[in-house]
DNA sequence: TGATAATATGTCGAATATGACATATATTGC
DNA sequence: GCAATATATGTCATATTCGACATATTATCA
């Protein structure tokens, strides 16, 4: 993990502690965060292609406007349930989807 | 449905408050479940495959045999987060959870 | 069969995620 | 410029999810 990713990572409230903690982080752990990116990523950039404002999309899953900024932002206190529903909630297509998988695998190469 | 209300969705983006509006809520909650199905689904056939008691799995990712059991069982307390991290537990590749998610989208383009 | 391991189910206090709110800061259009 | 709109950030009480435990049920096999 690239010291980017970590400062990137612990900007969105995701350190576990000290730096050396956060480097144990196991690959799984770091895979499941990357993948919650990854989506909050698409969620983010469908909804500006939809023109729904933060306030839109809060209205569709029922939650606020801050919550949603906290979803596109990978704030650690996020669930994986509700960035999916989000994903649903802007309409998001397998294409959309996989595409921003593909562009996070070349990032990570 | 309050004509307040109304008029809140349709300045949304909703562009009407039509019972088939609403419909897309109800399925894009099924298909949350569908995703966290076809995922324990996974964990199980996976983790028999590879030999491992609930228990075992239960090490993996620091929690109970209890809570393992309720994973496979689609059980409603579950989040979408713990059903993942028992996946890469049991030996998935990113790969494959990447897939499953993007497969799960069947919007339109 | 009966012993033993594996799995299922219910409960509970603790930990975590939640929507809502206040408010700060951009961003847009005039 | 300056309003109006959109987004970001911090906090908090409530709701949800958690691991753990007890215990019931089922499966395996000598």
């Amino acid at each position: 993990m690239t010291p980017e990713k970590l400062k990137r990572l612990r900007a969105a409230g995701w350190h576990a502690g000290t730096p050396k903690e956060f480097l144990k982080m196991s690959d799984a752990e770091a895979a499941l965060v990357e993948i919650k990116l990854a989506l909050t990523e698409t969620v983010r950039q469908t909804r500006i292609k939809r023109k729904l404002s933060q306030s839109d999309l809060a209205l569709r899953i029922k939650s606020s406007q801050s919550r949603v900024a906290k979803i596109e932002a990978g704030d650690a206190s996020v669930s994986l349930d509700l960035i999916v529903r989000a994903l649903f909630a802007v309409g998001a297509t397998r294409q959309e989807v996989q595409n921003t998988f593909a562009s996070k695998m070349l990032a990570a190469a």
